[in-house]
DNA sequence: GCAATTTGACCGCG
DNA sequence: CGCGGTCAAATTGC
C-alpha cells in the first residue's frame, strides 16, 4: 500500500495529469471557436475539473484523506481501499469475509447525486435500508439476486459519505458463489486500443453533438457512468451496455446503487474475483476516472496497470 | 402480472 | 436497551 504512495510515482502521475490539464485547456480554446461545440466545451471543463481533482487527491499524499465521520469504523484505510477485516468472532453472525471499499462517483455537471458508485458485475437486490447512527445518509443493504436460485450468500452495504457526496462506502460481505454470466470481452484487453477507442469516440462525439440540453445530463451521471466524460454514455464510456441502468425511482437516490438488477451485460469487475484490487485501486480510481469507466479493473491487469495505463492514458488520450 | 424496491417490524448481539 | 442487520408485506415500475 505504501508503494502506491511512492513519491516518485505520485509525482509522475501529477505531472501527467497536469499535462492533461494543459491539453484540455488547449482543446477548450479550439472548441471555443466553434459555436456548435459548446457542448464539448462543457465536457472539457468536466475533464479539466476532474483532472484537477485527481491531482488534488494525489498531492494530498493521502489520496483523499478527507475524513468523514462515517468513515470511522467503516474504512480504516484511505480512499478506495479494500480491506480484509476478519470478523470479530461473531458466533453465528457472519463468519464471512468483509471487504470495505470506497468508491468515488463524479457526477461532473454537478447534477447532484448520482445513483451508483460502481457496478461490480454482479446483480444485487436491495433488501433493506437503515438510518445509521451518526451518519447523515442511510445505509442500503443488498444481496445477490441469485441468493435463492443459486444459494449465493454475497451481500453488500452501500453508504454515502457524510461530507463527500461523491464518495461511497461499499462493504462486501461474503463471497459470490453464483455463476457470473459469461464475462463479456473486457473493455480493455489492451489499454492502448481501449484508449484509442475512447479518443475516437470523443472525436465522433465532437462531430455528432447530439441534443445537448436534454435531461440526459443527470441521467448520464446516474446511468452507471459516474465519470463524466460525456453526457452520452454510449459514445464515450465504452460500456454502452451499461446505460440501461434504471435510476431508482426514489428521488433520494443518494447512493443506494440501483441494485443493478438488470446489469446482466455489465463488464464484469468483481471485487472478489479481481483479487488484485487491494491498494492499487487508489491509482486505479484516478485512472478509471480519467478513463471514464469503472469497468477496467479486470483480473488480467495487475500491478502493471498502474504505470502502463496511466502512460497510455496520457499519451493516447488526446493524441 | 412479475420483479424489484420501499419501509416498518422484528431479531440478535454487545 | 440500543443499534445494526434482516425479513416480509406493501408499493411501484416495467
Amino acid at each position: 500500500m505504501d508503494s502506491v504512495h511512492d513519491n516518485g510515482s505520485c509525482r509522475l502521475v501529477v505531472t501527467e495529469l497536469s499535462h492533461i490539464k494543459k491539453l484540455v485547456a488547449q482543446l477548450e480554446v479550439h472548441l471555443g471557436e466553434s459555436p456548435d461545440l459548446c457542448n464539448c466545451k462543457h465536457l472539457t471543463s468536466q475533464i479539466f475539473s476532474l483532472t484537477e481533482r485527481s491531482i488534488g487527491i494525489i498531492t494530498s499524499s493521502d489520496f483523499g484523506q478527507k475524513r468523514s465521520s462515517t468513515d470511522v469504523g467503516l474504512t480504516p484505510s484511505p480512499l478506495s481501499s479494500v480491506v480484509d477485516a476478519p470478523f470479530k468472532t461473531n458466533k453465528k453472525r457472519k463468519m464471512m469475509e468483509k471487504r470495505t471499499h470506497q468508491v468515488r462517483v463524479t457526477s461532473g455537471s454537478g447534477g447532484g447525486e448520482s445513483a451508483t458508485p460502481v457496478d461490480d458485475g454482479h446483480s444485487w437486490r436491495k433488501y433493506g435500508q437503515k438510518e445509521i447512527l451518526g451518519a447523515k445518509h442511510p445505509r442500503g443493504y443488498y444481496r445477490c439476486t441469485y441468493r435463492h436460485s443459486q444459494g449465493c450468500t454475497a451481500t453488500k452495504q452501500v453508504q454515502r459519505s457524510d461530507q463527500d457526496p461523491e464518495l461511497f462506502d461499499v462493504i462486501y460481505l461474503g463471497t459470490h458463489t453464483c455463476v457470473l454470466r459469461t464475462t463479456p470481452p473486457k473493455p480493455n484487453p489492451d489499454a492502448r486500443s481501449f484508449l484509442e477507442n475512447l479518443s475516437a469516440n470523443l472525436t465522433v462525439k465532437t462531430e455528432g453533438l447530439a441534443v445537448p440540453g436534454e435531461p440526459k445530463e443527470w441521467s448520464a451521471a446516474a446511468t452507471g457512468t459516474p465519470f463524466c466524460f460525456s453526457s452520452t454514455p454510449a459514445s464515450v464510456c465504452l460500456a454502452p451496455e451499461r446505460s440501461p441502468f434504471s435510476v431508482p425511482s426514489t428521488s433520494e437516490n443518494w447512493g443506494v446503487s440501483p441494485a443493478t438488477s438488470d446489469s446482466n451485460h455489465v463488464a464484469s469487475f468483481a471485487p472478489f474475483e479481481a483479487a488484485e484490487w487491494r491498494a492499487q485501486s487508489e491509482y486505479q480510481e484516478v485512472v478509471s476516472a480519467l478513463v471514464a469507466a469503472d469497468a477496467p479493473p479486470a483480473p488480467a491487469l495487475d500491478q502493471d496497470l498502474d504505470d502502463d495505463l496511466i502512460n497510455f492514458d496520457i499519451s493516447s488520450f488526446f493524441a
